[in-house]
DNA sequence: CAGCCGTGGTT
DNA sequence: TAACCAAGGCT
């Protein structure tokens, strides 16, 4: 839970997990859909996916107990550099370093070497130098020092040097220069992407949902019928094209204004249309009629909340 | 190996 | 408000 996300953003997720799957071995035993319900709004979903196929292997191969080195740790689905180093340290003692960003801005500026945080080569590079600092009577604390003084003192912007433990040791603030580290790649700008979307009613009052491909963005949650705007499409027009492909005849349509959202590499413009539909399919693997108050069964994406939202009024944009 | 992969807080 | 960033990993 912790790649990538803040621990402030984790723990009530953290909390519920193991609240819900206290052991590998239940973990294991459940369905990819409760634990992806768990996951919902956290993000980064094939970490979900990831730590459930891990601990299927970990039940059938270590007896539902994790390997405690590093080169075994590593073998699992989710866990890289980062994760085998800090499980390793931190639950099993062993003095091996655990780099992440934090590790390597804190190092980027106590040696003054030009460092990217999110370079995966650079994490690498910056192992050995956490492996000759790591105290090996207590690796665990030791890399949740180095991660945590990262995290509060030693910020990407604007450092409290004037509070840090080991200012006298930082080569970037003995030379004046803490603001030249880590070196800044600029990253891509994220497109734009313009969407259409349905909140398809049928005669019972129920709304279609759908389930995305297990694979990839949003992998295996539920989101209302949405695709992409061609540039020259007119989005009423589109909306309701989009609704034959689910064999649905349109009654009525309404316009329920705009919806914007950001994903990690693109932003989403869409537009959201109510439907009322006539349709002859049941529920399937991949689609589902659900009242609005039935809505909360299923692990939604974030964007699918903000256009419920439209139906009821609440939080307009 | 560069791009894919979320969401929410901070600047 | 737009951009940046976060206890990264996978392909």
């Amino acid at each position: 839970m912790l790649q990538q996300t803040r621990v402030d953003q984790a723990r009530p997720y953290f909390e519920r997990f193991m609240a819900s799957f206290p052991t590998v071995s239940v973990l294991a035993s459940e369905e990819l859909d409760a634990v992806l319900k768990h996951w919902e709004g956290l993000g980064y979903y094939s970490r979900a996916r990831n730590i459930h196929a891990a601990a299927n292997i970990v039940r059938e191969h270590y007896g539902g107990y994790l390997p405690d080195d590093p080169d075994s740790l590593r073998q699992l689905p989710g866990i890289g550099p980062y994760t085998a180093g800090a499980i390793s340290s931190i639950a099993f003692g062993r003095p091996v370093p655990a780099v992440d960003g934090n590790v390597v801005r804190v190092l980027s500026r106590l040696f003054m070497v030009d460092m990217d945080t999110r370079s995966s080569r650079d994490r690498r590079d910056a192992e050995p130098l956490a492996n000759r600092l790591v105290d090996p009577q207590r690796p665990g604390d030791f890399n949740q020092s180095l991660m945590e003084l990262g995290a509060t003192i030693c910020t990407p912007y604007t450092p409290a040097c004037s509070r840090c433990p080991i200012q006298s040791s930082c080569m970037a603030y003995r030379s004046e220069r803490v603001d030249d580290f880590p070196v800044r790649v600029e990253r891509k700008r994220a497109p734009i992407v313009n969407h259409i979307a349905a909140l398809a009613i049928n005669g019972n009052g129920k709304i279609l949902m759908v389930r995305r491909p297990t694979e990839g963005l949003l992998g295996g949650l539920w989101e209302v019928p949405q695709e992409s705007l061609a540039d020259e499409a007119r989005p009423e027009e589109a909306a309701v094209l989009m609704m034959q492909k689910y064999d649905c005849t349109r009654v009525r349509t309404a316009d329920l204004g705009m919806v914007r959202h950001a994903y990690s590499h693109f932003k989403v413009s869409a537009t959201v249309f109510r439907i009322d539909v006539d349709c002859p399919h049941g529920d399937s693997e991949t689609r589902k009629w659900m009242l609005p108050e039935q809505i909360d069964e299923l692990a939604t994406t974030g964007i699918t909340k903000k256009m419920l939202g439209l139906l009821t009024g609440e939080h307009p944009q």
